[in-house]
RNA sequence: UCCGCAGUAGCUCAAUGGUAGAGCAUUCGGCUGUUAACCGAAGGGUUGUAAGUUCGAGUCUUACCUGCGGAGCCA
């Protein structure tokens, strides 16, 4: 390898005219006797590298014949425009050396089916697809902390191992803590965030989460990212504010600064763009079960809503759809039950359009310590594991709400991928850890 | 866990119960502007596993294995 400085393809436009080096791996080639076409990679773009027989020494020549798709090689060349070419550049080689040859790449440029890709997931991670996917991914990240900083948040991580569930035991993996007591991991940051929020006001956690269950479709993986804002004094209605605003800031984020990406994915833009400058429509459930009884779901009051019932509410809307107060059977523990129509608590569920279904899962909790004592008992849950949960509302009890946002679930909208498993580097799904 | 679908070359797929096929990938040859380049040639198979029906099974039957889609639950 050349000792001298190593250039970027996404910094090419700028240097038109000058040579420079790059350093990747070979994503496609075409041969025409005697020219070449590499189509190179280095993680940060894609361009076309043209080596003329006649106009380079013999052994670039033939150490370019050795480059086989993957193939990692450092090329020298000169920058020049090429409006055909996405980028407008390509480089015309001077010098080439191969570093490492690939042999017998498995995935071609063809299709595949989803049982090959999935076990060779390591390697699909280098598709131009999958690329697209994991720098939006990267993206909502780190717009995630802006926007809780930016608003005076503080990130407090919660522990992944707990020693009891949040919500009913069934669905948790089960690991050895010491020789006598079993830890779970946690499916959930919310329980160890609302002491937070006594302390600091405004706080959120980031960060995996496991669920047991037995789930194998499109919208579930076993090992997610969550993202959970936790709010001191914060009710119901502020709690709407907040999600729609983090939202719409997300989207404006991966619309401003990914663009490249979402046209790589074929991403048609018109509901994110449409989520970014319009309000949400927020329903309560006792409205969308009558909306749905004219779309043909007969729900009663007391069903939960599915995926299909889901995706026919959000019909017709190009934003996010706002779902409230739902029956309290249905709904977890600790949510606060609405003291206009009691039968119902205040919790929030955010339904992206398009059928990607559920992103956020909310509530108020209840903050009367002697309420929701009486909601762990009618749940069956063991009261003395939550000992340190009543406290919250023991010693200076405040209203407080907060949501989860799951991460791949919003990346999956964003891009466009119908299955969750994309928008994860590697995804854990039922019957499915390798590699 | 339940319901449905599928397993044939490295990959994606064909093949009326009657000789196992193509494209891509690989190897070799040709081509000076290609865009999933193109043209020619070669190698590559215990048809998921086991049993059964039949003169004859990739094809029909049964069981099992693996995967996919969906349901319940949820983000």
């Amino acid at each position: 390898m050349s000792t001298g400085p190593v250039a970027s393809v996404s910094g090419l436009r700028s240097r038109i005219g000058e040579t420079v080096t790059l350093r990747g791996w070979l994503y496609n080639r075409r041969d025409s006797g005697k020219i070449r076409f590499l189509v190179f990679r280095d993680g940060s773009g894609y361009v076309q590298c043209v080596v003329v027989k006649k106009e380079v020494p013999e052994e670039v020549w033939t150490e370019s014949d050795r480059l086989t798709q993957e193939s990692s090689f450092e090329v020298t060349g000169v920058v020049r425009e090429a409006p055909r070419q996405e980028g407008g550049v390509e480089v015309g080689v001077t010098g080439l050396t191969v570093l490492s040859v690939c042999h017998d790449w498995p995935i071609t440029p063809k299709e595949h089916g989803v049982d090959f890709l999935m076990s060779q997931r390591h390697l699909w991670l280098r598709s131009a697809k999958q690329v697209a996917i994991l720098r939006v991914r990267s993206e909502v990240e780190s717009a995630i902390h802006d926007f809780y900083h930016s608003r005076g948040y503080t990130r407090v991580d919660s522990p992944i191992l707990t020693p009891n569930a949040c919500e009913g035991t069934s669905n948790l993996f089960e690991t050895q803590y010491t020789e006598e007591e079993k830890a779970y991991l946690s499916q959930s940051g919310q329980l160890y965030l609302e002491p937070a929020a006594a302390a600091l006001g405004k706080v959120y956690c980031f960060g995996p989460t496991f669920r047991a269950e037995k789930s194998k479709t499109r919208r579930h993986l076993r090992e997610f990212w969550m993202v959970e804002p936790e709010v001191a004094f914060l009710e119901i209605d502020g709690l709407k504010a907040l999600a729609e605003e983090f939202v719409k800031e997300l989207t404006a984020r991966v619309l401003d600064r990914r663009k490249e990406d979402l046209k790589r994915l074929e991403r048609d833009t018109t509901t994110l763009e449409a989520t970014v400058a319009k309000p949400f429509p927020r329903i309560d459930y006792r409205e969308a079960i009558e909306i749905l009884a004219t779309k043909g779901f007969p729900v009663k009051f007391g069903d939960d809503l599915g995926g299909d019932e889901e995706t026919a509410l959000t019909e017709g809307f190009d934003t996010p759809v706002m779902v409230t107060r739902y029956p309290a059977a249905i709904k977890s523990f600790y949510m606060q039950p609405d003291p206009e129509d009691p039968e119902v608590v205040l919790g929030l569920d955010m339904l992206a359009p398009e059928g990607y279904g559920e992103i956020i899962g909310g509530s108020q909790r209840i903050h009367d310590h002697d309420l929701l004592l009486s909601r762990i008992r009618q749940h069956e849950l063991p009261v003395e594991a939550f000992q340190w949960y009543l406290d919250v509302r023991k010693y200076g009890s405040f209203p407080h709400s907060g949501f989860g946002m799951g991460l791949e679930r919003f990346t999956a909208w964003m891009c466009g991928v119908p299955h969750l498993r994309e928008c994860i580097p590697y995804p854990r799904m039922l019957y499915r850890i390798y590699p």
